[in-house]
DNA sequence: TTTTTAGAATTGGCTTTGCCAATTACCTAG
DNA sequence: CTAGGTAATTGGCAAAGCCAATTCTAAAAA
């Protein structure tokens, strides 16, 4: 969890930021420079990280061009249709008990790495793989390897599924102070080895999101319906019958 | 084979005096002081060059010290690895939440279907596929296809595993009519839409398998395991778990 | 003589600065 | 509107320097 060397800790970072559906497949990271200042690290160090995960299969370097987002390899096409609603319910359920579970095993270094991902979430450009990550360490803390593939697995199907990419990114946007919240208060339970708080915590940072997902799918809703009117307006305009007038 | 990034080339070349024996495992590689010297080419990129290598799991870097071939590359162990313990805890904690989801939304029909489980579980013969089948119906009704890929991951990992298996196989021989009666308690709440019913027993389901696993595990072990498993009993324990709150 | 310890040398960790080459974007000329 | 050339962007790589961890060495203490 504490890579020693710095770009590890810039790897894992934008890894993160990979599976999250932030940064997609195909698409462009930021030019070297920008991600140096971004981190807070320099140019050499980002180029360190940027090899990793070129090594590891993540992301291809075009020289001049940029670096890029390799096209997702694994095939999950488990054909199975999985809505964002699905997801967070679901991870509602298995994070936490996770969390409760946590309660009673976490350790001070954990509960400290834990208070840093309430710190860097302050920082916008790296929040959302902050908020990877303090999941990640939870699911970690329970001691129980199992529980941790089953989350991981819940943040792949994250990022497979190009729905719940653009449904999660546009509520995360919206509501970071209130994520904030709910990350601290499942922190404090935590840290008080309080197994049902940290359990009510978790399920009621899940229910605000699940809440948020269903304003804004209601919210696209209306808007396709405005479009279609819109458009019907245009198809049935007698406006050709005058000449122009604006 | 023309890689056009410099590193890659000194990569190349490095792994291959690795393999030909010239760098033994164990053994130290030229600082990168002097590795950028014998190979013209700038520090920076022979830590490239290095970070590739490390990726790779070709060497290990220890800082202050040098650059040391790794000693088994067969001993690749990529896998976390499993208990049989840390499965069933999980297990218990999702298909727990499961049961009690789907007690709301399960249908007559996988009623049927749940019950013709308990029918084919008295055959010696499909005992096994009876139970995966078992607890597969219930994912499935809970209408929250992410849990059924969770509770899917999980039984993948019971058979990634031989000690799981064998630990598994031990238990569910011996203990078939507790199993049977148990499931037929969880059915039993299903039917009743009944969720915290249904939660409490498929946890009770697992609790004796938990215990059944430690039992059996105790009994092939030495005194000295013996110590170190009650130290066990607490830590997996699922006492933990308190009554639904919703 | 043996052990301890302090400091010097070694070695990786990371930054800064700078320039080059490939690519892309843009803008002007035809 | 297209074509071609130039400027801006972006990655590739080098050099020099300082810091921190480790190791080595040799002097000091037992």
């Amino acid at each position: 969890m504490k890579n020693r060397r710095l770009f590890w800790r810039i790897v894992e970072k934008i890894e993160n930021l990979i599976d999250t559906g932030i940064y997609p497949p195909g698409s462009r990271l930021p030019p070297e420079r920008e991600l140096a200042e971004n981190y807070g690290v320099s140019r050499p160090t980002i180029r360190e990280a940027i090899i990793a995960l070129e090594v590891r299969g993540r992301v291809e370097v075009k020289t001049g061009s940029g670096i890029y987002v390799v096209e997702n390899q694994a095939a999950e096409n488990n054909d199975l249709k999985i809505s964002a609603f699905e997801l967070t319910q679901a991870r509602a359920l298995v994070e936490g008990e996770a969390a409760a579970l946590a309660a009673t095993t976490i350790t001070e270094e954990e509960l400290a790495a834990l208070h840093q991902t309430l710190v860097d979430m302050e920082t916008e450009a790296s929040a959302e793989s902050a908020d990877k990550e303090f999941h990640l360490i939870i699911s970690k803390a329970t001691r129980n390897n199992a529980i941790l593939v089953a989350v991981e697995k819940l943040w792949l199907l994250r990022g497979a599924n190009e729905d719940i990419i653009d449904a999660y990114k546009g509520v995360c946007n919206q509501s970071s102070p209130k994520r904030m919240e709910e990350h601290t208060a499942i922190y404090s339970a935590l840290k008080e080895r309080d197994a049902n708080a940290a359990r009510a915590a978790m399920h009621l940072h899940f229910k605000r999101l699940i809440n948020a997902l269903f304003d804004a799918s209601e919210k696209r809703a209306l808007e396709e319906i405005r479009r279609k009117t819109s458009e019907n307006r245009g198809r049935y305009s007698l406006d050709h019958l005058a000449p122009a007038h604006n």
